[in-house]
DNA sequence: CAGATATTAGAGGACGACCT
DNA sequence: AGGTCGTCCTCTAATATCTG
């Protein structure tokens, strides 16, 4: 597939909008190479007006990093999948740019790295009382083994209270939730991603290597570490926990279960 | 005017068609 | 099979533009 074709069909498995920064490429070097065919790609597209940008209410500072473009009806249309067009010309500025570039982040991860896999990705399911930031399922192409993720991606500044009473409130619901009666019939997961206040949820891979980036991450790993020691008491097997700087590779074996093991997605 | 961000040109790698 | 050529693609580095 072509890359404007690409970008086309996992903007549309990412609920329809994303940013550039949200598409650099893993691969590149330096930052600058990592985003400048993206750039190329989305300005293609946006002449062609298979997609547009999002009005926004304040000026944003990086285009790159917090300008969101909408896929246009001309674009569902252009990748066949018209059915799927939900964004209806609403042109209101994503009330949190941060928040929802890093849920993009964690999808555009899951669909980079799960060739193999069919995805089911919504953003506003609830559960009872739960909503999730993301609700991934994804089905195995030849053995049909699906797989469903409950994705919580918390930008708090401390770990301890606010995320223990989250996960409190999570397993309250699921200590006892008929999965079935909400058609979860496939192992469920709640994926935990952290990032502290300090921590610029726009930096890519390529930057990390700057001394500013890496004493943040540093901090992350080390709340992280503490944030392990405080859910000791959930389950193993239904919890997962990263440090947000992580995205870029969540298909490694670096997701923290309870008990503090350190294991891959599918794994149990 | 300086620093940040965006665009452009061209190097170089990947891949496939075709020939020997 | 192995070699070569051409095309396409993505990256880096240089240059241009923007912004405060």
């Amino acid at each position: 597939m072509d890359k404007p074709k690409l970008i086309l069909n996992q903007m549309l498995d990412l609920g329809g909008i994303a940013t550039k920064n949200n598409f650099f490429s893993p691969e590149a070097k330096t930052i600058l190479g990592a985003l400048v065919h993206t750039r190329k790609a989305f300005n293609e597209l946006e002449n062609q007006k298979l997609i547009k940008p999002i009005n926004t209410i304040t000026k944003v500072r990086n285009l790159c990093q917090e300008q969101f473009f909408s896929i246009s009806r001309l674009g569902s249309q252009f990748v066949g999948r018209t059915k799927e067009y939900k964004w209806k010309g609403a042109t209101k500025s994503p009330y949190n740019i941060m928040h929802e570039s890093m849920i993009r982040d964690i999808a555009l991860g899951f669909l980079r790295f799960y060739h193999q896999f069919i995805f089911e990705i919504q953003y506003h399911q609830s559960f009872t009382n739960l909503r999730p930031d993301l609700f991934i399922k994804m089905t195995h192409k030849s053995t049909m083994k699906q797989y469903i993720f409950l994705v919580e991606v918390e930008r708090k500044k401390t770990v301890d209270r606010v995320i223990n009473e989250k996960l409190q409130k999570y397993e309250n619901v699921l200590k006892d939730f008929n999965f079935k009666r909400y058609n979860l019939n496939a192992p469920v997961k709640v994926l935990v991603v952290y990032a502290n206040l300090d921590f610029n949820c726009f930096w890519r891979p390529q930057e990390y290597f700057n001394q500013e980036v890496r004493v943040e991450i540093e901090k992350l790993h080390k709340q992280l570490q503490y944030l392990s020691s405080l859910v000791r008491y959930l389950p193993e097997n239904r919890y997962r926990f990263l440090s947000f700087y992580n995205f870029y590779r969540l298909h490694e074996p670096i997701w923290l279960t309870p008990s503090g093991r350190h294991v891959g997605l599918l794994d149990n």
